[in-house]
DNA sequence: ATTATTTTTGAACCATCGTTCATTTATGAT
DNA sequence: ATCATAAATGAACGATGGTTCAAAAATAAT
């Protein structure tokens, strides 16, 4: 497969999310990346230092991206906490529906890499924080229910949508992506009691 | 480490389970997982086909437990849709409480099985579909709302429950396992909002 | 056109295990 | 005690695939 001129680097990362996402990181051969990406299995040398790093480089750039959305809605004092958390969820949704492969290599690769030797950590550290402070703040100004753990809730959302989107990504025909938004606004807003 | 005598293969696989739950499935060795287990590294051939039956075995085996406790909880006349969903929520936080390692594994390592070589998958989809027609049958009954998708719920309570129980397991420390219940049961029946 | 420099190549290297099996050890029967 | 059978061992095999690097190709400079 051909790329563009002049864009070898990224076109490396890109051919490596296509090949993790369809066989898995252990199961993946550089020899593939290479050549899903047009060039000799060597050159892949040249841009990343190892295996390892085409994986770092991908959650690198994503929980990058994630942190500085989170931190502009954070910031907008004309949302209420609730509607920030629908705008965190439309921006997960929107970042991921645009890449499938992504969306499956993000929800199921990430175990790979260690918190010691990868400093994108500190921007997935800080995402989560800040999701945390926002519905703590919603808890202050009494629009969330209090009785609510946040850490739980956190976890809960992430999970849920993570496993949502895994199963859209490999076969979108279950659902339509705008089902997918308002039924996870609809649980978490309201419950499923009628 | 020692085994109990006389009890050699689910030995190697309880070993099996410490080892996969520490190093993740790809980096774990068999000759780990037989001298955790006590025995030489050839030995593990003996109870099992190979490193791939080992995996699936333990999942052969949660998924069969699964699918027979949620048949038990749907043939009950005396719960409503929520109760068994509640009930549910309990049972897959017992089995896994009792097992921190089991939970890491169920999390993370069921990818690297395909549904055409194993037959628990059988299994999996039952418990599911069983799951799906729970939910069906408390929109019928008016007790749960109907604007509800069932795919979508089923698929992120289940992803929610992952993702916290492999939080739990990985560092317990941070919530005990009744808060979790309790929020999540929360969270499902009436959302975060006051 | 010639030379210097940079980029790319891909065959070969080599470390890493999963798996096998000839041998040893344990168990049980007579 | 002797023999037969079963269970367990672990060194050695062999396949795999990440990584290297000498050579080739492409590009730039003179």
């Amino acid at each position: 497969m051909r790329n563009k001129e002049g864009n070898k680097e990224a076109g490396i990362l890109e051919s490596a999310i296509k090949v993790f996402a369809k066989h898995g990181y252990h199961n993946s051969r550089i020899s593939q990346i290479a050549s899903e990406a047009g060039i000799a299995s060597g050159s892949v040398y040249l841009y990343y230092k190892n295996k390892e790093d085409l994986l770092a480089r991908i959650f690198q750039n994503v929980w990058e991206q994630l942190y500085k959305e989170i931190s502009l809605i954070q910031k907008r004092h004309d949302l209420s906490a609730i509607d920030k958390i629908e705008y965190l969820i439309d921006l997960i949704f929107d970042i991921f529906s645009a890449n499938p492969p992504l969306a499956i290599v993000f929800v199921n690769e990430q175990i790979h890499l260690k918190k010691e030797t990868n400093t994108f950590f500190h921007f997935y550290d800080e995402f989560f924080s800040t999701g945390e402070k926002i519905i703590e703040a919603g808890i202050k100004e009494g629009s969330l229910n209090s009785n609510l753990n946040v850490t739980v809730f956190k976890f809960f959302l992430m999970g849920g949508m993570k496993y949502l989107l895994e199963n859209w990504a490999k076969d979108s025909k279950n659902f339509q992506l705008t089902t997918l938004r308002q039924n996870v606004k609809l649980i978490i807003k309201r419950g499923i009691l009628k």
